[in-house]
DNA sequence: GAAATTCCTATCAATTTGGTAGGATAATAA
DNA sequence: TTATTATCCTACCAAATTGATAGGAATTTC
């Protein structure tokens, strides 16, 4: 139940975009470097998060990688569903994901299932009230 | 983020367990047997509830595994803790476990603390609000 | 004793995770 | 047009974790 480095570093080169000035191409070098992240990996997750739409690219000279909507237009839903994938932490609560457990005859006699719906529950009230500007 | 079996099935195992009349001991055979666990791996998760205090065992004959306490005394956060680890997803927002990020300068300022810290109160309150005897 | 059952350690295959390598592609500037 | 700069993309890899198995030791009951 640990969060990945995947979300964390995602997390913090979203955080470092949102504070540059006129949305201006940051390199991936220079995000890596001031957050203490290796650029390699870096880079496979700046593209994800580019291929799901949240951040905007540039090739080539003065190139780099941006916001593209405002930071409070970003929610943490999103983002740690690209990243982290099912916030759910079994997929028989997950409302995207929905699976069903195949040892589980019924899943409204589940403890685990009642357990579990109750966190999915609570952390997606943390994530819908928090856009990437309320972290900043 | 996915819950993992072994979490999964002790809560399962608990869950049976609470249900047997006057806590006569039940064999692990059994509890494998009615909720489709792996009987080696349940043995080995039954065995880390005795452990820490979640259950007793009799050996030999007519032995088997019972509850210690009441249902109702059985905290979720106590079981999540003994089977699943910590509830914070980062060691910098642990309550029993903390631990600095190195690579990151200030807490205060950290997008991830931040959001993490919501994440675990919210998860916290949920396992303080739940005992064993509430999922039945 | 014999049978039943938990206790314990070691091992293992599959998956996931965090990270690296190296070149292809595109944009800019000379 | 050519060189440079930067993202794009695929493949690969080592370490850690997970879920599970094997096989016997210890203990209790009959």
């Amino acid at each position: 139940m640990m969060l990945s480095k995947k979300t964390k570093y995602g997390l913090k080169a979203l955080t470092f975009l949102a504070k540059v000035k006129d949305r201006e191409p940051v390199q991936i070098a220079e995000i890596a470097k001031c957050e203490n992240i290796s650029q390699k990996f870096l880079e496979s997750i700046l593209l994800t998060l580019r291929r799901n739409g949240l951040l905007g690219s540039k090739k080539g000279k003065g190139g780099g990688y941006y916001l593209i909507k405002e930071p409070n237009e970003i929610h943490m839903t999103t983002v740690m569903r690209v990243l982290e994938g099912p916030i759910a932490m079994v997929p028989c609560v997950s409302l995207n994901f929905y699976e069903k457990c195949d040892d589980c005859p019924d899943e409204d006699e589940c403890s685990v299932h009642k357990l579990m719906l109750q966190v999915r529950d609570s952390a997606l009230d943390v994530y819908r009230n928090n856009t990437l500007a309320d972290l900043l």
